[in-house]
DNA sequence: GTACGATGTCATCACTTGATGACTTACGCG
DNA sequence: CGCGTAAGTCATCAAGTGATGACATCGTAC
């Protein structure tokens, strides 16, 4: 146990490569994997992006550790009961947090493969089949393929929402959105 | 009177240009605008690339008269009566020829701000302008936030399909596709 | 049939991108 | 101290991009 992870003040490996994964996260999660450059990844982590390859490798293995790294996020909707819930949930973490690169990827054709199967591997275990197993909890039939449904409406009401398309959904507060979207719903309620 | 606009076989700048629109269509609609070079339209049009510029200025000149172009297009949901008739056409347009340049563009992050204003007003005028005065003329409440939030949400659905990213959704066919979003969406019914 | 303008081709420019490796600097141990 | 290595910097590469203009070639009017 010779050094101590977070070891020294201007030189710190740990540090480093922890603000290019948090800049990475909000740049992919803001112009999606293929706008966002290794150079404005550092600029904005305040690190050289010749960095990214030596603590990741490549731009791509950057990307899949923020995947990797939101499946350990906390706050997990697999704790929740109601579909409701899970709204008011999603809702949240998109307006605190970003859409998050996943969500970009569910309705971009850009990236690579490799991405897109990352994205969706994530989508699928966090809220997909979170939801099937409440609706079918609640003998919801084709509750598979209705989750499916839901997730992506969701993603693309707050996608558009969080990028302005329409105005006056844009302007509806949090809660007027979560109730809106419970109340066209009817499965979430 | 001189030379009727379809002039000769081999040399037709008029052909060569709606070669260049109609690809650029598909590949705008297939990979959004960022993900499609100026080659590979003229690739897939048989059309010297060059001939964006004479033809059209610049690429993102191009784009935007793929967008005008949708506008100017037939099968107006303006004419339709009943919201399902609207999903019904929206599913059946976006399956036959692709979800087009401008649904992208709703969810999508990158591009000008020129392309994303282009994008949608084109959505407001084709989509949400037209259901709303559906739900208006059925007195549902908030008519417009409803609106809007329909249109993002069945565009979401319908790329993450044609993305294939949930295998469910993905194998539907295009009726039960249909009938679901109906069912799931009781401001449409 | 010939000359001119419209149409199409091509090489190339300037710029951006991700990646790479040689170089420099600071930390921490002895 | 001073040295070795981890950490950071920088110049540069190769590939790809949109755009441009010089050039070639076809079609038509005369």
């Amino acid at each position: 146990m010779t050094t101590p992870v977070r070891a020294g003040r201007t030189r710190n490996a740990a540090a480093s490569r922890e603000a290019l994964l948090a800049s990475a996260r909000t740049l992919f999660s803001e112009r999606g994997f293929d706008n966002t450059t290794v150079r404005d990844i550092g600029e904005e982590a305040g690190v050289d992006p010749a960095l990214i390859a030596r603590y990741f490798g490549s731009k791509v293995n950057l990307y899949l550790a923020t995947v990797t790294a939101e499946d350990a996020d906390s706050g997990r909707p697999e704790d929740l009961q109601h579909p409701a819930q899970l709204v008011e949930w999603l809702v949240s973490r998109v307006e605190l947090r970003g859409p998050g690169p996943v969500l970009q990827a569910l309705v971009r054709s850009d990236s690579t493969p490799e991405i897109r199967e990352a994205a969706r591997g994530h989508l699928t275990r966090r809220l997909v089949d979170p939801l099937t197993a409440m609706l079918d909890a609640r003998r919801v039939p084709d509750a598979r393929v209705r989750a499916e449904v839901v997730v992506s409406a969701l993603i693309g009401v707050l996608l558009a929402r969080k990028l302005g398309s329409f105005e006056s959904l844009a302007t509806l507060t949090r809660r007027e959105l979560v109730d809106l979207l419970t109340a066209m719903l009817p499965d979430l309620s």
